[in-house]
DNA sequence: GAAACCACCGAAAACGTTTTCGGAAAAATA
DNA sequence: TATTTTTCCGAAAACGTTTTCGGTGGTTTC
């Protein structure tokens, strides 16, 4: 039991647990003597302070809790990343917590983060969650809180985000100046927001290029926005609709699901169906066609919340005003081969 | 602030702090009646105990660490994942730490795990460590250490693992007795002992079958075990060996390389070479053709580490005497296309 | 009616730090 | 030499709990 404390090292010395504690901080009343002999005693004594008596005591904890929605995959195990690198650097531990997607979980994951006293909250909002005021009791006891990804407008803190409709909106404009004229959605179910974001940034793509909406052109992959969601819904697109050309799937999962069934029924992707995906996932790039898609910036989100969320910590503790900032990181088309017709050669 | 402490619920009630914690706490020399005062009285004052105080006294955090060499992707995302649930059903908060395949950083993070006074910790090696004592430090301070997927059969603590050795003996032979003749093998670096043991079980199988072990079989994907190892290496294996007709890969991110080159210069895939990966991760089902592999499973090896760590730590509560245990979860072959050759139809 | 017992409560110490505040000795000033 | 200033150190309180130990007052026993 290697637990030397304050008080071992004082009677090493024959001095004070005070003199000890103020020299390890380097308070300016202490003697350079008396200092170094300190810093030496404490290091052959191999001193680690007790972090739990330092918390109780400076009421801060050095912690931060992260909460997602979903299992540790694809796009949350990027932001987890960004998250962990950010804290590490600033010096920083990180709690992970998962709500599966249920709103009691969540808020007693919140009441278990505050009582455990982290010195923020950075969470990811479950798609049952429609009350706030867990969040809002967060910030109220002054632990800065951020939310990522799936936000809600009216709670009052940092966010970051991306614009799924500007993104969506942005797919499917690519896809009507590639000429391609009757494109399908898959889509996500109505929660959480983002999907239907999505979901309005296809049609008022279309609408602004006079293409008519057409609601048959929309399917709902409600199951787990998942690979089978799109193999079976491209199923029933290709029966209905013998002159689809395109589609835009809500994920790159759905969109791989979408592939695989067009490769087995010999559909030439991108000649007589594209597929436009949405994240940027790794296998996106391993799938045949390789799948174009919107890069969604999952270890930059993470980074920056765990950013903001550590300068408003800062801001709090010096009692400066704390300043909530809303960012949107850019998102951008990847363009692949799902997309690209081969161009035909003149005869 | 909402902040009520035991004191102020003891002032509420004209009764002591004392009272008040036994109460809480259900100590039996206290009445029913001021038990039930006390507990509504905290609800309605919305008590939640300070963290810090309660573990600077009790000297448990109900928190363990994780720390693991890689990013959270694939395997680890896994494992994370039992972590998390298994953890969240005994009531454990967990902290996680990036080693980046480290040793220092390892090591410092152990320490700082130790400060924060963490009741366990779950650890998967970085590929640098060659010594362990911080890992044997940590165990003599009496905080419980498991092992898992990368350990050091040196240290004395429980361990959960697959048996690389046996998964790959168990892979090739496989392939031999399909009747594959030339079977050439992807593997990983010198480091960790997992690719080396995945390596001597492909060896082993060679000879157990009479077939002679050939060096120039073997590819190393050093790079990092990556998708691009994959590719380029099966570039090199068919300028070289014009007639091998089955390859193990040591991931299945590997094998997807090599899939990927097999497709694009039109091998046929398992007639002409079959491939074989390790793992099954998402991608393998997703491949065309789907990946014949070794399933490792991630989410049970962190759901069983994290549960005995968890026994771990209540047998050094009670003063038990700990029983460590070496865990060797089960592997087994998923047998897909990428293996499997078409019949032949006889005429 | 004294002795023994029981049910209930609270004072106080302890966990290991940090920080305020005052005080002693040494140094500088007069 | 007497006074002020500076340098350095330590006592003690505080953070919010838990738990030991003793002490009431009331009830039971003979």
């Amino acid at each position: 039991m290697n637990d030397t404390k304050l008080i071992d090292i004082a009677a090493a010395l024959g001095i004070s647990v005070t003199t000890v504690s103020k020299a390890l901080k380097g308070y300016s009343d202490i003697s350079k003597t008396t200092r170094s002999r300190v810093l030496e005693m404490a290091d052959t004594m191999n001193y680690r302070p007790n972090a739990n008596a330092v918390n109780l005591r400076t009421n801060e904890t050095k912690t931060i809790g992260v909460i997602i929605p979903a299992t540790v995959h694809h796009f949350f195990s990027s932001v987890l990343n960004g998250i962990l690198e950010e804290a590490e650097n600033r010096g920083y531990l990180v709690i992970i917590l998962q709500s599966n997607e249920k709103y009691e979980l969540e808020k007693k994951q919140i009441a278990l983060l505050l009582q455990k006293r982290v010195d923020g909250i950075l969470i990811s909002l479950s798609n049952e969650t429609d009350d706030f005021s867990h969040i809002n009791a967060a910030i109220k006891n002054n632990t800065p809180v951020v939310l990522f990804d799936k936000i809600a407008k009216m709670v009052d803190c940092s966010k970051v985000v991306i614009n799924d409709r500007k993104a969506a909106y942005d797919a499917v404009t690519y896809l009507i100046e590639k000429g391609y004229k009757k494109i399908a959605h898959f889509r996500g179910s109505y929660v959480p927001q983002n999907s239907i974001d999505r979901f309005l940034g296809y049609k008022k793509a279309l609408e602004d290029r006079g293409i008519a909406y057409d609601p048959s052109l929309v399917y709902m992959c409600d199951h787990n926005s998942d690979f089978e969601d799109g193999y079976v819904c491209a199923k029933k697109l290709v029966e209905d609709h013998k002159d689809v050309d395109a589609v835009f799937a809500i994920t790159d999962l759905v969109a791989i699901g979408i592939i695989k069934y067009l490769n087995e029924i010999n559909i030439k992707i991108p000649d007589q169906i594209a597929v436009f995906g949405f994240s940027n996932w790794f296998m996106s790039t391993v799938i045949s066609p390789k799948l174009t898609t919107i890069d969604q910036p999952g270890y930059e989100i993470g980074h920056r919340a765990a950013s903001i969320l550590i300068d408003e910590i800062a801001q709090i503790k010096e009692h400066l005003p704390v300043t909530h900032q809303i960012v949107e990181l850019p998102t951008h088309i990847i363009e692949r081969e799902s997309t690209l017709k081969t161009v035909e050669v003149p005869a």
